[in-house]
This record gives C-alpha cells, sequence and structure tokens, in this order.
DNA sequence: TGAATAATGGCCT
DNA sequence: AGGCCATTATTCA
C-alpha cells in the first residue's frame, strides 16, 4: 500500500495533519518545500504547527519529513540549536535524493 | 547588516 | 486546559 493512503485512511491523526502529509509527499524527490509554502497549501498561516505534526508524524520516515525547510532553505531549529550540523545533514540528504533521481 | 527576542497557531498530553 | 515546536517577522545592537 502506498504511503499516500496510508495516510488518507489514517484516522487517528486530524485532517490537518493529513493534509501535510499528503503536500509533503506531493513534494517531488529532491525538492524542499518551507514552512510557510506548505502551510498555505494547506491553508493554515502557523508553519509551527506543521512542524510539530511533522516531529509527530507517525508515518515517519514515509513522510519526507526531511523535505520540509524553513523559507531560507535551512531545517533552522527552534530554540536551542540554531542551524547546525543536523540541518546539513537533511540537505546532505536531499541532495542525495536528487542525485538518486538523476541516475 | 546580523542576530536575538517576541508572537503566532494549531496539535498533543 | 496548558505546553510545545523543525518558523517567521520585527526590533535591538
Amino acid at each position: 500500500m502506498d504511503i499516500r493512503e496510508r495516510v488518507q485512511n489514517a484516522t487517528n491523526i486530524t485532517e490537518f495533519q493529513r493534509k501535510v502529509y499528503l503536500e509533503l509527499l506531493s513534494i517531488p524527490c529532491g525538492k524542499t518545500i518551507s514552512y510557510k509554502e506548505l502551510g498555505k497549501r494547506i491553508g493554515c498561516n502557523c508553519p509551527q504547527a506543521i512542524g510539530q505534526a511533522l516531529k509527530r508524524n507517525p508515518f515517519a520516515p514515509d513522510v519526507p519529513c526531511h523535505r520540509v525547510i524553513a523559507s531560507d532553505g535551512s531545517i533552522g531549529g527552534f530554540f536551542g540549536h540554531r542551524t547546525g550540523e543536523m540541518i546539513k545533514r537533511k540537505a546532505k540528504m536531499l541532495e542525495e535524493e536528487q542525485r538518486k533521481l538523476e541516475l
């Protein structure tokens, strides 16, 4: 079963989260989307809720949460560790994914 | 211009 | 009902 179907069949989550995950899956491989953009797509002005939904994403790692980034192109990090190496790590993962698509 | 703080907005416990 | 969080924007230096 595709992850998308699983999300659609997921009842233990809210419609909001479902939209978030669907949009997330809608993101092309190797591509990234900002919380703001994603939120806008689902009709939500609060990227925090999205970030939380991703963090709580019960579909991980089926849901490419690493495709979601800040509008700057980095994960950013909320409190504590700002722009750290973890971000670069995710960025690298995206790069590898993109590379995989080319092959 | 760069960086830190404040506010936001919905989800989870 | 309260706290949380992976952002964003504004303001201070």
